[in-house]
DNA sequence: TCAATAGTACCTACCGGTAGGTATAGCAGA
DNA sequence: TCTGCTATACCTACCGGTAGGTACTATTGA
């Protein structure tokens, strides 16, 4: 059963010795991945971070690829469980596609080295890392949300546009959202800034009624 | 003065000698950077590729940081002057908007691999790459927005919503198609699919008029 | 009860190879 | 003469990964 990733250590915490050495090489990886890219990164520095030998990593892992697996595999579970908790609620479209957004965004929030890993590997250079299928994840959240959005216009909640058209706005914002979050030089938005952002392209931005 | 930089060669062809070694040398290391993120790609895989030896790689680049360095300066530059012309440009708010968001969609779209490394760079992890400042950029581009919204609020064309707001919320949309551009997996939208978001944005999704 | 064995979790020392970068002599062409 | 390269050799540092070994615990069978 894996343990959790968390990332509670101090920048240059000495690594503590009554935690298992599998889940220290978890947490120095995390952050070596973070700062350095896979590519960039070394199992040299991440054992050491982790306060064990090379061979250890390798014991538990097989190889550098698979602590990066064990990672991504993760965090790809706990936001798939997140959108099905979030796509199973009750509510008008509007009120889900918002919960939605605010609980993904609330999933990179609480772990950001994490999000920022998956995220550089999952849109960074092909043979930069190893294969990682974003467009599963990406199908599975698009049409969590064109769900709701059709039944938003099944309901007449939403006026005639297209539900593709939808969710890859809604998909962009919260991209812009993440990006700002992980990215150290910038002010994230916070969830409120999302619900805000959401809700202006729910009322649209143009004063005169629309023809 | 710089030679633009082209990647009209075919994945396996033989190097033009009539071109300037670094001429080749700068589109090798977009293909090879663009694969491979900086840290994965070597001066050797670059050189080869571009049919010189390494140190005429260094005698035009001085080190492979500043081959990278090249590479963005001139697609930072080539973004810097879309968004001037789009600026510059009469209308109103949202055509303007629209024509700057399909001017960078389509700068983008012109040279995808460059867009890549430069995204790829921007995005990623801090010690991956030698440092870039993305946020000059970022803040280039969003007060752009912001100063077209803001006109557009006098006007009375918008209505009465945070020009930061409209302006993230754009450029989210816009990050999310330009991504899609940028990521071999996914259909590009196109620009008549740019325009259909961020129209989107403008119009809203709702049916009932707003309270 | 105790020896033998298997399994787990690590270690030290080492492997072959490659990275960015440098030096140098030499050639060709303007 | 100078620029723009080539070819070759080399440097230091580092890369992911492996072989052989140790320590410890738990289990089994005599």
């Amino acid at each position: 059963m894996d343990t959790p990733i968390t990332t509670a250590l101090p920048e240059q915490a000495v690594p503590d010795q009554d935690e298992h050495a599998r889940t220290r090489l978890l947490n120095a990886a995390v952050r070596v991945f973070d700062r350095k890219g896979y590519a960039g990164a070394s199992v040299r520095e991440i054992a050491e971070m982790a306060g064990v030998t090379k061979p250890a990593l390798y014991y538990h892992f097989g190889s550098k690829e698979g602590l990066l697996l064990a990672i991504l595999q993760q965090a790809e579970q706990q936001v798939t469980d997140a959108m099905e908790r979030a796509t199973a609620r009750a509510g008008s479209a509007r009120d889900r596609i918002l919960a939605l957004c605010e609980d993904v965004y609330g999933l990179f929030e609480q772990n950001v080295p994490v999000a920022r890993v998956a995220h550089a590997v999952f849109l960074g250079p092909p043979d930069g890392a190893p294969p990682f299928d974003v467009t599963v994840f990406e199908a599975r959240f698009r049409q969590a949300i064109e769900r709701i959005a059709a039944d938003g216009l099944t309901s007449g909640e939403l006026r005639a546009v297209s539900v593709h058209d939808v969710a890859l706005a809604v998909m962009g914002i919260l991209e812009g959202c993440n990006e700002r979050q992980l990215h150290p030089a910038f002010e994230p938005v916070g969830a409120d800034g999302v619900r805000r952002l959401i809700n202006l392209l729910f009322d649209g931005v143009m004063h005169a009624p629309r023809a």
